[in-house]
DNA sequence: TATTATAGTCACCTGTCAGTGACAAGTGGG
DNA sequence: CCCACTTGTCACTGACAGGTGACTATAATA
């Protein structure tokens, strides 16, 4: 042991991190986490102050979701002129996003099991994203006036979510093999069909 | 105690039911279903031989998905003319059924935890569902030859899938407020204005 | 060197879980 | 009545969970 606070409770946290990417909410609990981290549990309930405050320092660490800023990136040298064309570039930027993001899934599926204060509030941060995102695209095209953006959105954020998280328990849905880039494909084309159908202006 | 080794099994089988339908299977063990159930555990392991054992029992008892037939219901007077109709049709019918579900809601959401025989087994029944759908679809009316069916289906799906289990958790999804009717009713809209956007031929 | 605060260790409590072995209470056949 | 079988009860084990009190080791400071 080398005897250094700061580093013990880095080490804590990073054992969440890894637990949480690796087995989910589920499984982590103070026991695994000391196990993990090589570190007493007591060191836990005493640095942090049991698991829902160590839990709440692990979300203020933050990078769980992509920023607003990321998401856009350089505004200038993307080729989007219409609303739909924004739209779509937001929906499948999150979506390949969040494929990366273990902990975030894993967030996501503790969200659906459970709604408690700290799903909540790490809920907040993605819910500012979301709505940030809604307001760009208002700012950026006029909607059909007979189109209801937000539910349309949170329509295809939803099933984009849920294929994501599927994917980890199992490989397939409604046929579509998802354990090839080839499935994911068909998704993002499904996915610009309808945002180009929907959201265009007829 | 009645001394009666069916009605027994079915009250086993029924706490089941209540347990998942009530808190889902993470509170799903042994003691607790032998507590609903007002039963010793050790029947449990006699009359079914474990937990896993049991599960699939109860599983084959069925009724967890609406049936492609139900989901239909009569054919001859249903006002749907365009292949969009039709899928729009089974779409919300597949949501209200689903709303209405909370045993096959849990299920889903189990499967999103873990991917194993028993899920996998029952999600086959569901993809049966499904499958059928779109067999019909595709006898129901000819596709855009450049649209995948199958794949926005499963996008649509998925977030229907998705917006039901998370009512439970939280009542409200970008914005949208999801414990009262008018959530709800901007979601069959969004899908109604998806659906016929997207498949309508141009 | 003696004191004191801090970092870390250890042993233990309580509760719940899955699973099992031994036994009591009924039930039917000879 | 006696026997065998079925149904149900009870008590227990071992593993693991969350949580706490009392201890030791180390380092800085006076």
């Amino acid at each position: 042991m080398v005897r250094n606070k700061e580093e013990t409770k880095a080490r804590i946290l990073a054992a969440v991190g890894k637990l949480l990417a690796e087995s989910g909410f589920q499984q982590l609990g103070v026991n695994a986490i000391a196990r993990e981290a090589g570190v007493d549990k007591v060191l836990i309930y005493r640095y942090f102050k049991g698991l829902p405050s160590l839990l709440r320092s692990f979300g203020q660490e933050g990078g769980y979701w992509i920023t607003f800023q990321e998401l856009i990136g350089d505004e200038s040298i993307i080729e989007a002129d219409t609303l739909a064309d924004w739209m779509l570039y937001l929906l499948l930027g999150f979506m390949r996003d969040l494929r990366e993001r273990p902990i975030s899934q894993e967030i996501l599926r503790w969200e659906l099991l459970e709604g408690n204060e700290l799903t909540r509030e790490l809920a907040s941060v993605r819910d500012r994203l979301a709505l940030d995102s809604l307001k760009f695209l208002d700012q950026k095209g006029a909607a059909p006036p007979d189109k209801d953006i937000p539910a349309i959105s949170a329509v295809l954020i939803a099933g984009v979510v849920y294929l994501t998280l599927r994917k980890k328990a199992s490989d397939t849905f409604m046929g579509i093999d998802f354990s090839s880039p080839a499935g994911w494909q068909r998704i993002e084309a499904a996915l610009a069909a309808i945002v180009q159908s929907t959201i265009h202006d007829h």
